[in-house]
RNA sequence: GUGGUUGUAGCUCAAUUGGCAGAGCAUCGGAUUGUGGUUCCGAGGGUUGCCGGUUCAAGCCCGGUCUACCACCCCA
């Protein structure tokens, strides 16, 4: 190797004219997906506050910043994810917000972790938020969105689904157990989240652990084997009926009525068949607070797509006023692997309209000609050699695949006259008539 | 951060037990087609990821390191 490194930095890429042209083509599927939802996109700076994200998720989030000193002696940090800084702009304006306020955006964001397959350094996510309004409306219409964003890539049923958990039905069920302090809550959680990557002996021995009770960790194995397998409504009332005559069967209903209304409006909005119940989601129910859901390609066990739900308590944390909201956001780099293993991103389109070639001696003609077509609004090329003669300028300009070849010889400049040629005619036109003639 | 796998031209890959680093595609140039992608000829491009060790001799064996990938950790 001779020179500079020619890699990018592990965990970030570069994005060659044909990568380029696939990133845009998700972000305009995206952005255009928003637009139809009713959203505004917003943006926000690519660094903030260090103190934002610990406040959020706690000083052990540092390790997996990029995080260091500006000249100031700030202690600032690359973003890792979007909320905390929509909820810092919005935070500003609470008091007259517009209820509800739907935003979205599309950024790079950047989390100091070890580089994966599906995962990396800096990497962009579509972000999109309802803040001010705590219906499950307003879960379902962002469940909603979510697929929609899919869809719009040509995915069908047979290549996602949505896994839909709720925070609160897991806590109601580790209250059954007596399970009641914030502390155990999340310790107890953690085990949740490992739980199918386990083996049953290692989750009964943190179970007991955590109950001080063997007996009572072992009943707390089985029966949530069973909730964990539970796929309606039902299954998992039958849950609680069964598994535990300790608990409170009245803020069970309450909470499965709004699980059903969830489920109606997702009916409603014609995507149930795309959402299935599973609580075997656990992921991220640290900082949210009611439903959760999270997108997956069909097939393979990867990484998820998309992942979001309700987070009501997040802006008393940060702005120190309550505000209901909730979000979701899609990154870009496992749905990139998926359009491409699927063959969804569209046949590059980089060609431009023309291609014009003319005899040297014609050459200020042409370049006037390329100009005015410019104007027009076409994109155009010539050849940028001095002394290339009209066989390989030709040859150079097919070789590029323009829809159109314009040749200009000194015999018809002087009938002020241009050969035009596309895939299938070929024609000489007024020079002065092509703009018009190309507008056909 | 821990463990494993991996790496040869821009890309896809060759190179017998350790024995002169190659091909196709791509790029550039030339010839031909006096205005067509063809065809033909040629060129550039590599300290075999990097550093060290063993050996008369290392792409190949050994150690380290980096990258990518895989499993952990984490996943906002």
């Amino acid at each position: 190797m001779k020179g500079i490194e020619r890699e990018p930095l592990p965990g970030f890429r570069d994005f060659e004219p044909a990568d380029c042209a696939q990133r845009n083509f998700i972000f305009n599927q995206w952005r255009s997906v928003a637009h139809t939802f009713g959203y505004e996109e917003f943006d926000g700076p690519i660094v903030e506050a260090l103190v934002l994200f610990t406040q959020k998720s706690g000083p052990e989030i540092v390790e997996q910043l990029f995080a260091f000193q500006d000249k100031g002696e700030r202690a600032i940090a690359l973003r890792p994810e979007m909320t905390p800084s929509l909820v810092r702009m919005v935070g500003k304006r609470l008091a007259t917000l517009k209820r509800p306020t739907k935003w979205f955006n599309i950024t790079e964001q950047f989390r100091y972790e070890r580089p994966q397959k599906g995962r990396l350094r800096s990497f962009y996510q579509f972000n999109a938020d309802i803040i001010g309004e705590s219906s499950s409306a307003a879960d379902a219409e962002l469940i909603a969105l979510a697929i929609a964003t899919f869809q719009k890539f040509g995915l069908k049923k047979e290549h996602f689904h949505v896994r839909l958990s709720d925070r609160q039905l897991w806590v109601l069920w580790l209250k059954a157990f007596g399970v009641n302090q914030e502390q155990e809550v999340g310790a107890l959680l953690g085990i949740l989240d490992k739980w199918e990557r386990r083996s049953p002996e290692s989750i009964q021995e943190d179970l007991t652990a955590s109950f001080k009770d063997s007996t009572k960790a072992t009943l707390f194995l089985n029966t949530t084997e069973v909730l964990r397998k539970a796929r309606t409504l039902d299954a998992i009332r039958e849950c609680f009926h069964n598994c535990q005559p300790s608990s409170d069967m009245e803020a069970l209903e309450q909470r499965l009525s709004e699980l059903k209304v969830l489920l109606q409006e997702l009916e409603s909005l014609g995507v149930r068949d795309w959402v299935t119940l599973d609580l075997t989601i656990v992921r991220g129910l640290a900082y949210y607070t009611g439903f959760v859901f999270e997108v997956f390609g069909n097939g393979d066990q990867g990484r998820a797509l998309a992942g979001g739900g309700r987070y009501d308590h997040l802006f008393e944390k940060l702005v120190g006023q309550p505000m209901p909201a909730v979000g979701f956001a899609a990154g870009d780099v496992t749905l990139t692997d998926l359009l491409r293993k699927q063959t969804l991103f569209p046949p590059d389109q980089s060609a431009v309209d023309c291609y014009v070639v003319f005899e040297q001696t014609e050459r200020q003609r042409a370049l006037l000609l390329a100009q005015q077509l410019r104007a027009a609004g076409f994109s155009v090329l010539y050849s940028l050699d001095l002394q290339k003669d009209l066989g390989k300028q030709q040859k150079k300009a097919y070789a590029d695949d323009p829809h159109y070849v314009i040749t200009l010889t000194h015999e018809l400049v002087s009938q002020a006259k241009a050969q035009i040629k596309g895939a299938e005619s070929e024609q000489i036109v007024d020079l002065k008539s092509l703009p018009e003639y190309l507008k056909q």
